[in-house]
DNA sequence: GTAATAGTGTCTGTGAGACATTATGGC
DNA sequence: GCCATAATGTCTCACAGACACTATTAC
């Protein structure tokens, strides 16, 4: 694409030049890695993936699961090979979307690396003991990850624990805006299925009648899907996600009302 | 940081690894630039900066300023830094924040390039013709960097189209929920300059009461400066930014209320 | 029967959109 | 005088929060 003229005439000299690539020594040594926050509704609490770290530095320290990203992979594919390489799923059953870049100079100590992490949603089927290694990944539920009693929480690598800080945030806010609560559960789901959603991951309660009525009245959020199922006590009626990916209006988080 | 013991003892092995720097051949090449979307308000219009390429490839095309990140160079100040020496200014004037990271395999013949992408917006007062190079820099509309005519459209290197573009859509939706409109003026302001940075970048027109209204009852959005400047006809109320950076409940964008 | 949950409706307050009105100063 | 703009107020509708009520089923 690149090989197709450049405008008016300006750069006729040099066109040998075009194929000559980098000369390494020509820019600073770094390495580019990809770090993945993924998020699942675990016994009712919201839990991340981690990875026990087998060799150092941070040996025994708990990291986001992730690697390098190879030559001709896109991130987005790295990020999705790696998570299916340590939880030894098959296809990935969620969503996935970029969440932003880490690049403090002293992020690693043995050289530059910068961490493009990524933040995934799945619904709560993900066992990575049926994975490669059971001893080395765990779902941490994420109110122990970020706890101050250092009994509960675990000894995070390098700093991901601002990188899983960073992608709570954008679940939370995106929960407000996006349809993306139907990505932590599984179809078809109930009213109720997803306003447990929305009631973990914010950590409020939601009134039931309110809740139906927003999600109902957003066209395009979800859609019928006819059937009902048994709920211990009564039936309720299931759906599907529909089409709209942006709430509109947004559903509002009750802590911020007050400001 | 490293430095300090891992925990449960199970990490006592090779620590003598723990220095040893990564073999370069461990791990795939690659270069990692910043790239900055500095918009602006010029002549009324929403603007951006781009300079003119002067080496292969892309050589005459425009491009987004940037660079490679220095080695001990948080990627901030990396965007900081290229702007500065791209535009002459002494000092930063405005806010810069990370928009996202472009890597795909093959937006850079000549090698694997990662490019974290920054977003600034500044006062409309910047004037690159100051800085290094006056016939390289330029602002240009994004309204002709966008169009589908030929004849305006500037011819765009890499995937910088696309990073435009991103940044825009960034812009446009965070005017909705934060106080960053007022990046875009310089203080003290008037209601009506900040109307008209809504108007502008998102392209539509405002009742000025119900937006003066809305502003005004958004407490910590401005503050009043106690003075007021002749506009013309008549003298206007002005203003400075207040400490308040997330709008509660959000400013509402005309197009999104018909879905 | 009671308890728990799904589904439905009602009342009220907040806030946004669509105006109208008044004041000020340049022309 | 006219006109453009700043500042302010009014009316109405949409919608969220609070809460009441009914139906269904497990116990």
């Amino acid at each position: 694409m690149g090989a197709s003229a450049a405008e008016n005439g300006r750069a006729a000299a040099g066109e040998a030049e075009f194929l000559a690539a980098y000369d390494p020594r020509e820019f600073p040594p770094v390495a580019v890695t990809v770090d993945i926050v993924l998020l699942t509704l675990r016994h009712g609490l919201l839990s991340v993936l981690l990875i026990r770290r087998r060799d150092h530095p941070y040996q025994g320290y708990w990291a986001l699961p992730g690697g390098f990203a190879d030559p001709d992979e896109d991130l987005e594919q790295a990020a999705q090979r790696e998570l299916l390489e340590e939880t030894g799923l098959s296809t990935f059953p969620g969503h996935l979307e970029q969440l932003r870049t880490y690049g403090r100079p002293e992020r690693d100590p043995r050289m530059r690396v910068i961490s493009v992490a990524y933040l995934g949603m799945v619904p709560g089927i993900t066992r990575p003991e049926a994975g490669s290694d059971a001893a080395v990944a765990r779902l941490w539920p994420v109110e122990d990850v970020l706890s101050d009693d250092e009994q509960v929480r675990p000894q995070l690598a390098f700093d991901h624990a601002t990188i899983i800080e960073d992608g709570l945030e954008r679940v939370r806010s995106k929960l407000e805006y996006t349809s993306l609560a139907t990505a932590f559960v599984e179809e078809p789901f109930t009213i109720a299925d997803l306003r447990r959603v929305y009631e973990t991951v914010w950590g409020v309660e939601l009134d039931y009648g309110n809740f139906r009525r927003k999600v109902l009245n957003t066209d395009g959020f979800v859609e019928p899907t006819g059937d009902t199922a048994p709920t211990g006590r009564g039936y309720a009626d299931l759906y599907r996600a529909g089409r709209t990916t942006l709430l509109q209006p947004a559903m509002l988080r009750p802590d911020s009302r007050g400001r």
